[in-house]
RNA sequence: GGGAGCUUAGCUCAGCUGGUUCAGAGCAUCUGCCUUACAAGCAGAGGGUCGGGGGUUCGAACCCCUCAGCUCCCACCA
């Protein structure tokens, strides 16, 4: 048969790996006789669709949990989907407008439905594009965070930390999201600078004629809702205004001047105006003095009848019409252009409104501590560990976390509310009546209504971890001991995510480990970094540079695209996508492919073994190990890419481009069966390290080299341990390959054919008496035998040197000798001027007194190598000469 | 405003405790090859005063100071 000299991934990929699901290669139960492995997906937007972002990130989980179950450990992907409330609830709402249905004009119920259908329909298709990367999850343990046991455990957990007192229901300035109408976490809203106006607005001192103060704001929508001005107490300028008042200007309210340090003079005018309902500093401001709160604004952010004017009209849009007319009135002294940072929402992108609003919130502080101590002592590893830094700023600083949202898509609030707004917080309306009953005595709670919020989507990530094992033990965190899956698989080993949600879930699940389990989640979190375009961009639908992921496992395989993405993705760092990462990984699985093509033609006898093979083999069996060594360090320290990179060199390099060219028989000749042997032998050694970066080909190949039979798969064969190797062979074969790097060169310099076998002689001295390499170095240079001579040859051959041996290579009549003077004398300058240096550096007393003996050894013989060549080369000069 | 990090070859980046892994890798470039595994390839080559300046040291890409540029995170200055 004779196969194609392109690999072809596509047939290959889908069988093997409906083979594996079938076989249940990917499946994990508990087993006490290994020791497991876990990790948990970050769990996917249910309604999301595979990006870049997603091809890194889960690639790299698949190379953890594949070398884990080839190192003979119960490896454990757990899948799944998040009900992510905002944005799928965005969608649906997106959905029925075109079908036009207004979500107003729904009930909760009809909404959910819809809703469900939607999931039911769209949801999990990511799920199904992470097969075809190769994702080898444990897809009979699926999880969604809206599971009916998974919810009752969010339920559990709200009422478990009501109950302990963490949570509670105030009144607070939140960050409202006039487009969602709802509150957002401070996480939620992303900071960003841009250009506004600053505008400077006169107001007049009640009682006075000509008296005003300007103030400067970028938000003169609202004044209405002022309800002091503030100065600072140290500042001359405003002295007289003391107990004064200022009139709002188009609505003529007076409001206090007030003071208070707060205020910098040396910013604006050195004069505030506090609106306690649209500022969070002046609603602190406002509660230090007892300020009234007049909120302007609807939950659209439109203009309220409080407001008096411009009601009904958009907030932007009443800030210009507001500007004008006072502008008009004279009220207007001047707009300057000014920068500011403005909070928006992640999901909805509207301009977040700080809004004062009755929420649920949780206490952070009294829950934080292990997980900030736990990440500080290593307990649980950041890698890279710059994040450390950032992780303890946000934890130190942390605050309440607000937790409701105004949604119904999602875990709704378990609290239940009598007519005057009292509440309780239990699972069921009769849970609900009993609770108020022992709250309220006395009090008739007619009919308790249940809170129509739900709850903040990472409320219920936070226990993925826990949650995707047993739901049960958030019901009774006490007395739950947890399931069998929990005991074995929790906690888990390594977390694979991106840093943007380090705070919003990988510090939350943290949290949420020790609190209820009263351990970590997972030992290790492997931060990725964010994959852009060439030019450095972030990926986005809006720029179009983003490839559709299985457009490129189409064309260039799975493999190829893993191993592309991970040549250039080390921890933490960005990775500048670029096509041309894949094709060199397609290209590394065509590489490996003609390499198999290679071996798999070679027929076997029973010959004895020749020595350039037998060199050959005991070089590569050693190679392989120092590799395997290297390899496994990096993986000790999740250098995931410089594996792979080691990997590349060992394969492309070592193992093709020289053990293959040496033991290669000539063509139509058999090869000794011994060497053949050991080369699949090796052969196979590197399939199976292989095998978690590049899954299909090494499965296709591994079956195929020795034809295997089906069931004897790559997926779950022992991962190549490294073994104790000679080191003393390796700088020999590195002598050797230089040698032969040099002959080529002469070759190529000199336009001599390869095919012409050519003389090489070697100065014989105490130091270069034999060469173990010989017929490695006489096959791959095609060479006659090498010659060992007393003294370098005339003006008749070119010559080179290696370390500090000599080579000739006898070239009659094809020698320019003033071109190989010239070049010698170059040498010699080079090496004097290597010597110069080296001189100095012994010559320094201090040098040779304080650097450590090994180091001065070395410039010693440094010097000695030195002084020889120039000894040798100048020897030859003279020959070479007149 | 606070914090973290980065600056090494044309590009993307390694470079651990200061000293033979010390100036590296991959890609790109150049030269020669359709050599019977592979042109998605083979063989070779060129390319960097390690951002600038100063210091510590026998010795600095690595430690310290300083300047410049970039990136990210956090933060309520109107």
């Amino acid at each position: 048969m004779s196969l194609s000299t392109k690999y072809n991934p596509a047939e290959v990929e889908n069988k093997w790996y409906s083979y594996w699901t079938e076989k249940g290669f990917f499946h994990s139960e508990p087993n006490p006789e290994k020791q497991p492995f876990c990790i948990v997906i970050p769990p996917p937007n249910v309604t999301g669709v595979l990006h870049m972002g997603h091809m890194l990130n889960n690639t790299i989980q698949d190379v953890l949990v594949r070398r884990a179950r080839m190192q003979g450990k119960e490896a454990c992907w757990v899948p799944g989907t998040d009900h992510a409330s905002i944005a799928t609830e965005a969608k649906v709402v997106a959905m029925l407008r075109e079908r036009g249905i207004r979500k107003s004009d729904l009930t909760r119920d009809e909404f959910l439905k819809y809703a469900w259908e939607w999931k039911e329909k769209y949801g999990g298709i990511i799920l199904e594009q992470l097969k075809k990367l190769g994702a080898s999850c444990d897809w009979q343990r699926t999880r969604f965070t809206m599971d009916p046991d998974y919810y009752d455990a969010v339920i559990n957990v709200f009422i478990d930390l009501y109950r302990k007192g963490h949570i509670y229901r105030g009144l607070r300035m939140v960050n409202w999201d006039p487009a969602g109408k709802t509150a957002l976490s401070d996480d939620e809203v992303i900071h960003k600078e841009v250009s506004s106006k600053l505008y400077y607005i006169r107001y007049p001192i009640e009682g006075s004629r000509n008296d005003y103060v300007t103030i400067a704001t970028v938000r003169p929508e609202t004044i209405m809702a002022d309800t002091a001005i503030c100065v600072n107490p140290g500042d001359e300028r405003y002295k007289h205004l003391k107990g004064k008042k200022a009139l709002i200007p188009l609505v003529n309210r007076p409001v206090p001047v007030i003071e208070d340090e707060y205020v910098a003079m040396d910013f604006g005018t050195g004069c505030l105006k506090v609106t306690p309902a649209h500022d969070m500093n002046d609603y602190e401001l406002g509660k230090k003095h007892n300020l009234e709160v007049i909120d302007i604004l609807n939950e659209d952010g439109s203009l309220n009848e409080k407001a008096q004017i411009f009601v009904g009209e958009d907030r932007f849009i009443a800030r210009k019409k507001i500007a004008k007319e006072l502008e008009a009135k004279g009220f207007l002294l001047k707009v300057e252009d000014y920068q500011t940072s403005v909070g928006f929402s992640e999901r909805t992108d509207a301009v977040i409104e700080p809004r004062l609003s009755r929420q649920w919130f949780l206490e952070m502080k009294k829950i934080t501590r292990p997980a900030l101590e736990n990440v500080m002592n290593d307990e649980i590893r950041l890698i890279p560990p710059k994040f450390r830094n950032t992780y303890r700023h946000w934890m130190e600083n942390v605050r309440d976390w607000c937790i409701s949202r105004q949604l119904w898509w999602g875990h709704r609030i378990p609290a239940w509310y009598d007519e005057e707004g009292n509440h309780v917080v239990a699972k069921t309306h009769e849970e609900a009546m009993a609770e108020y009953r022992k709250s309220y005595p006395g009090r008739k709670p007619g009919s308790l209504k249940q809170d129509p919020d739900v709850m903040d989507t990472w409320f219920s990530s936070w226990l993925w971890p826990i949650a995707v094992f047993d739901t049960s033990v958030f019901a009774d965190p006490k007395g739950n001991k947890g399931n069998a899956d929990l005991n074995y698989y929790y906690p888990t080993n390594d977390l694979v995510t991106a840093p943007e949600i380090l705070f919003f879930w990988v510090a939350r699940m943290i949290i949420a480990g020790y609190e209820y389990r009263g351990e970590k989640p997972f030992s290790n979190v492997y931060l990725t970094g964010i994959v852009r375009d060439a030019l450095g961009r972030k990926m986005s639908k809006s720029l179009g540079n983003s490839p559709d992921p299985l457009d490129l496992i189409a064309q260039y395989g799975a493999d190829a695209i893993r191993t592309g993405m991970l040549f250039s993705a080390p921890a933490g760092n960005d990775l500048l996508y670029d096509e041309k990462l894949v094709e060199q990984g397609r290209n590394f699985a065509n590489k490996i492919w003609n390499a198999f093509r290679l071996v798999n033609g070679w027929t076997s006898e029973k010959l004895p073994q020749p020595p350039e093979n037998k060199i050959a083999t005991d070089w590569f069996r050693a190679r392989l190990n120092q590799a395997l060594a290297e390899i496994e360090d990096h993986f000790s320290r999740f250098r995931i890419s410089d594996a792979l990179h080691s990997l590349y060199k060992l394969i492309w390099d070592d193992f093709c481009s020289w053990y293959l060219e040496i033991v290669k028989p000539d063509f139509g000749k058999p090869i000794d069966e011994r060497t053949l042997d050991e080369t699949i032998g090796f052969f196979e050694s590197l399939l199976k390290a292989l095998h978690p970066f590049m899954p299909f080909i090494t499965e296709e190949l591994w079956h195929e080299l020795k034809g295997r039979k089906e069931e004897d798969c790559i997926i779950v064969a022992p991962y190549p341990q490294p073994e104790p190797y000679d080191e003393a062979v390796l700088p020999e074969a590195l002598f050797a390959f230089e040698i032969v790097k040099e002959v080529r060169n002469t070759r190529n310099a000199k336009n001599l054919s390869p095919k012409e076998a050519l003389a090489l002689q070697v100065k014989k001295s105490p130091q270069m008496k034999t060469i173990a390499f010989a017929p490695v170095i006489e096959k791959l240079a095609n060479l006659k035998p090498i010659e060992f001579v007393g003294e370098a040859p005339g003006g008749n051959a070119t010559g080179f040197l290696v370390r500090a041996a000599e080579f000739f290579i006898p070239l009659e009549g094809k020698v320019d000798a003033a071109k190989e003077r010239e070049a010698i004398l170059k040498e010699i300058a080079y090496q004097k001027g290597f010597l110069a240096i080296v001189d100095k550096k012994l010559g320094n007393e201090k040098f040779v007194s304080s650097a450590p003996v090994a180091v001065v050894e070395s410039e010693r013989k440094k010097k000695a190598d030195a002084e020889a060549k120039i000894a040798a080369l100048e020897e030859t000069l003279g020959r070479l000469g007149r």
